[in-house]
DNA sequence: TCTGGCTATCTTGCATACAAGACAGAAAGC
DNA sequence: GCTTTCTGTCTTGTATGCAAGATAGCCAGA
C-alpha cells in the first residue's frame, strides 16, 4: 500500500508523479491534492509533500486555497486562451529557428508518429492524450535546450488540462495529421512551413474547444451577482477580443 | 535592522526580493543565501524563507548544494548560449505573432528608451543593467500574456547573472541603439523586421560575452584530471558546436 | 615545517507540534 | 419547517527541534 522509497529517489517523485499523472490524464483539474494523504501514500512527512507542492505552484500547475487545500488548476477560458497563445509563440519560433533535422531526430519523430498510429487503432484515449501532447515536447527536445524542454512541458501539461475541461469531443485522429504534416515540413528542411503549420495545428486545437462551457456552475451566477470569481479559475468565460496577437500568418 | 513586515506582505517578498536584486545587478552570481540570515533579515523563520528558496530554484535562479547552502547560481557557458538560444526563440516568437502596437504600449516603450537614454547619460551603471533587462520584458507585457511576461522575466534575471560572470565590457551604448531600432520597426507595424532585429540584438550581445573566462579557475584542472564538474556550473567551457538552431535569419 | 586527524561549529534536511482558519453537521431557537 | 449558531473536525500555515553532513581550525606527531 506504502511506496515508501528510500528518500534519494523520493526527492522528486512527487512532483513528477503528479506531472506525469497529469500528463496521461489520469489526473483531472480540480483534484484535491491532501498533504496528508500525499505524505502518507509517499511514505514522508508533509514537509516534503508541501516543497512539491511550492514547486509545482510556481509551474503553474498546481493552486492552493488558504487552509482549505491544494488543488490541480482549473484553467479559465483566459488561461486557455494564453496558454495556447504562448505554444503557438514558442513553438513557432523554435521551429523556425532550426535549420536541420538530424537522423537521429528524424527517427524520434517517425518513432513517435508510429506510436501515435498505433494508439489511434486501439482507442487508447488516455494514451493518445499523452501522446499528442508528447510530440511537442518531443520536437522541443531536438533542439537540444533544456529551457525550452521544461517550459513546453509544463505549458503541455495545462494544455492538457484544458482540454479535459473544454474539450468536448477528442479529434486525435485530425490531430495525429496536422503532427504528421509538421514532420513532413521539417523532412523536407522547410521549418518555416513547419512553423506555420504548428500555429495552424494548434490553432484547430483550440478552436475545437468549447471555451463557452462553464466549469464552474455557478460563474455565470456569480459574475451576475458581481461576486469576486473563484481564486482558482473561471471570470467572465466569453472569449475576449483577442489583443495584440494574431493566429495564423 | 530587522524588516518584520506583517507577513501578509513578506509571502511573496522574499522571492521577489531577491528577484530584484538580481535583475538591478545587485546580487552576484555565486552569493550565499543563508537560509538563517535571510530568515533574520525578514523576521520569519527558516521554513518560509525554504519555501521562498525552492520557488527560486525551480525558476532557476537558485540552487542548493546539499548540507553546504543555496546560492545564486552561476551559469555555465553551455547555460549562458541555451539561455540567449530559449530568448531569440521566444522573443522573436512574441514579436513574429504581434500586429499591432497600440498608443498605451507605444508611449511605453517611448517613455522606457528615453530612460535608458537618461541613465546612459547618467553613467548608473546597476540602473542601466536593469533597463536594458527590462525593455525586453516591457515587449513581452505588450502581448498582455502573463505566461511569456513570467518566463521572459526569469530569463532575464538569468541574462543579467551571466552577463556579470562573461561580459568583460558593457556595451550598454550599443545595446540601447538595437532597442531603438527594435522600437522603430515595431511602430513601422514591420513585426517580422522587428523579431530579426531581435535576433540580431541579442547576437549582438551574446557575441560581446567572452565565455571563455572561467567563472571557476580550477575548471581547467578539474577537467583535465576528468573529475564531475561543480555542480553549479562550470565544466568544459568552450563554446560548443551549435545544434540544431541557427543564429539569425 | 608539514601532514594528518580530530573536534567544534555551521549548514541544510526532515519531521513534528501547535495555531488558526474553513467547513460540515448537529442542536437550539423561532 | 426554517434559520441560526455552535462545536468538532479537518485542512493548511508556521515555527521549532533534532539529525546528519560539510567545513574550518586546532593540535599532535613525524
Amino acid at each position: 500500500m506504502q511506496d515508501s522509497q528510500t528518500s534519494e529517489t523520493t526527492q522528486k517523485t512527487i512532483e513528477e508523479t503528479i506531472v506525469s499523472g497529469i500528463l496521461s490524464a489520469k489526473i483531472r483539474p480540480g483534484t484535491r491534492l491532501s498533504e496528508n494523504q500525499l505524505a502518507a501514500l509517499f511514505g514522508v512527512s508533509r514537509t516534503r509533500v508541501r516543497e512539491a507542492m511550492m514547486r509545482l505552484e510556481t509551474r503553474g500547475i498546481v493552486h492552493v486555497s488558504p487552509r482549505r487545500g491544494w488543488f490541480v488548476i482549473e484553467p479559465s477560458a483566459e488561461d486557455a486562451i494564453a496558454v495556447y497563445e504562448a505554444r503557438r509563440v514558442i513553438e513557432a519560433g523554435l521551429l523556425r529557428s532550426m535549420c536541420a533535422l538530424t537522423d537521429e531526430g528524424r527517427s524520434a519523430l517517425d518513432a513517435h508518429l508510429n506510436e501515435e498510429k498505433r494508439a489511434l487503432a486501439s482507442g487508447n484515449r488516455q494514451r493518445l492524450t499523452y501522446l499528442m501532447g508528447d510530440f511537442h515536447i518531443r520536437i522541443a527536445e531536438l533542439s537540444g535546450n533544456a529551457i525550452i524542454v521544461d517550459i513546453l512541458r509544463d505549458l503541455t501539461a495545462r494544455t492538457i488540462l484544458i482540454s479535459m475541461l473544454y474539450q468536448s469531443e477528442f479529434h486525435a485522429a485530425q490531430s495525429h495529421d496536422g503532427h504528421c504534416r509538421i514532420f513532413e515540413a521539417m523532412q523536407a528542411g522547410d521549418f518555416v512551413r513547419a512553423a506555420e503549420l504548428s500555429v495552424e495545428h494548434l490553432d484547430e486545437v483550440e478552436m475545437g474547444l468549447d471555451l463557452t462551457t462553464r466549469p464552474d456552475p455557478l460563474s455565470e451566477l456569480r459574475s451576475s451577482l458581481s461576486l469576486p470569481p473563484k481564486t482558482v479559475a473561471s471570470g467572465p468565460t466569453v472569449r475576449p477580443k483577442k489583443p495584440l496577437l494574431q493566429r495564423s500568418n
